[in-house]
DNA sequence: TAGATTGTTAATCGATTAACAATC
DNA sequence: TAGATTGTTAATCGATTAACAATC
C-alpha cells in the first residue's frame, strides 16, 4: 500500500510529462523532471522503481512508458462516473470544467435541495435528493462531490452515504464524520489561501531576498 | 520555522473548534478535538505546545484561547487584501464565495484578457492586465489568486510576479515555474478527484468491509 | 484521595535523500 | 574509453506516537 502523497505525486509527474510530451520530447532525466516538478531527482527515480518503471542507464526514461504506467496505477480503462451533490457557485464552475471529462471522469446528475435550481437547465441533469439512491444504484457511483454550504453538509454527506457512496470530495468548511469504510478528501479554498498569505510573509521575513 | 503540515493543521483546529464553541462548548479534551479533525490526541497536545496555549491539567482547553493563539499565528490584526487573475468559472465562483471576507481576506479587483468581461458587472472591479502593476504597487498586494486557462497560465503568472506579487494560489493545471522568493500552492480539482477515486476503490479492495 | 488529563521526553516510524555500484 | 545516468541500498531526517511523570 504506497502513501497518498506518492499517489499524489503520480499525478504532478503526469502534468508536466504530458506537458513535456506536447513540447516534442519521447524522454527525460530524472533530474529534468525534478526540475519541472520540484521533487528531487533521488525521489523520482524511487517513485519510477515502485512504478515499476525502467529507465536506460544512460538515456533517460521514455515519457509514454511513464505515463502509461501511471495511468494503469490508476485504472485507466473504463471511465469514471461520479454524482455531485450542490449546484451552487462551487457546483457550477465544476460542471463547467472541461478538465474532468479529459480525464475520463464524468459527472453524470446533480442533486440540489432548491426546486428552483431543479428546473433549470443545465449540461447534466439535476434531481432533488429524493433521487439520489435510485440513481447511485443504477448507475453503480461511489464517488460524489459535495458542494453544498456548510450548514447542510453534514446532513446531506449522511444521506450520500446512506445511498451506497463511498468517497467524498468535500468542499463545504466542516469536518465530516463518516464511518470508517467512507473515504473524504477536503478542498477548503480558503485555508489554502490563508495559507498562501501565510508562507508568503514568512518568505518576505526569513526568505533569502528579506 | 514550522512545517506546512503544521499550519494546516492549525486551520483544521480551527474548523472544529469554531464548530465547537457554536454548539455550546468552552472546552476540550484533547482526545476530543482528536475526534473531531482525525489528528491523533498526542499530536494536538504538541502542536498545542507548540503554540503555547496551556491546558488545564485536568480540565482541556480553553477554546477561545486556543483560537486567539490560532488566529495571532496567522495575524489577524489587519485584513489581508488579494487581488484576482482571471473571471472564468473558478475566478466567479471564488468571488461569490462570502468565506473569504468572513475571514478577513478581501479580493480587492480581478484581472482579465478579456474586454468583454472587463466590460461586465461583478462585484468587484475587472481590469485589463495592465492595470495589474499600479494596483499591486499602490495597494502593496503580495498575494494572488490565478484561475486563467492552463494555456496562458505561466505567461500570466510571469507577469503577476513582474508586478510584485509574491505568492500564487494556482488553479491552473500547470505546474508553474517560479523564482525561489515567490510561494506557490496549487488546487488541482481533477487530481484532487481522481485521488477520491483511487483511495475509495481501493478502501473496497483492501478495506475493513471488503 | 483516586482518577483523569496535560505537557514533555524518548522511541518509533516512515519518507526522503545521499551515495555509489552497475551499465549504457 | 570516459562520462553520465539509472536503480537500489544504507543513512538521514523529521514528523508522529507512545509513554509517563506532573498535577489538578
Amino acid at each position: 500500500m504506497y502513501s497518498t502523497d506518492f499517489t499524489k505525486r503520480l499525478l504532478t509527474y503526469r502534468l508536466s510529462l504530458t506537458h513535456l510530451k506536447k513540447v516534442g520530447l519521447n524522454d527525460v532525466y530524472s533530474h529534468l523532471l525534478a526540475g519541472e516538478t520540484s521533487h528531487s531527482a533521488s525521489l523520482i527515480r524511487k517513485d519510477l522503481s515502485r512504478l515499476q518503471v525502467k529507465g536506460k542507464r544512460r538515456g533517460g526514461y521514455d515519457i509514454d512508458t511513464i505515463l502509461q504506467a501511471i495511468n494503469a496505477y490508476f485504472g485507466n480503462k473504463e471511465r469514471d462516473r461520479i454524482i455531485l451533490a450542490g449546484m451552487g457557485n462551487i457546483g457550477k464552475a465544476i460542471i463547467q470544467n472541461k478538465d474532468f471529462e479529459k480525464h475520463n471522469i464524468q459527472i453524470i446528475a446533480s442533486f440540489d435541495l432548491n426546486p428552483a435550481i431543479q428546473r433549470k437547465k443545465f449540461s447534466i441533469p439535476v434531481f432533488p435528493m429524493e433521487k439520489c439512491r435510485e440513481i447511485v444504484v443504477n448507475y453503480k457511483i461511489d464517488v460524489a462531490i459535495l458542494a453544498v454550504p456548510a450548514f447542510s453538509a453534514q446532513s446531506v454527506c449522511d444521506q450520500l452515504i446512506q445511498c451506497g457512496i463511498r468517497g467524498i470530495l468535500n468542499f463545504a468548511p466542516v469536518n465530516l464524520k463518516v464511518p470508517d469504510n467512507v473515504y473524504v478528501s477536503n478542498v477548503r479554498l480558503v485555508d489554502e489561501l490563508q495559507q498562501v498569505i501565510y508562507h508568503t510573509k514568512q518568505k518576505r521575513k526569513h526568505g533569502e531576498y528579506s
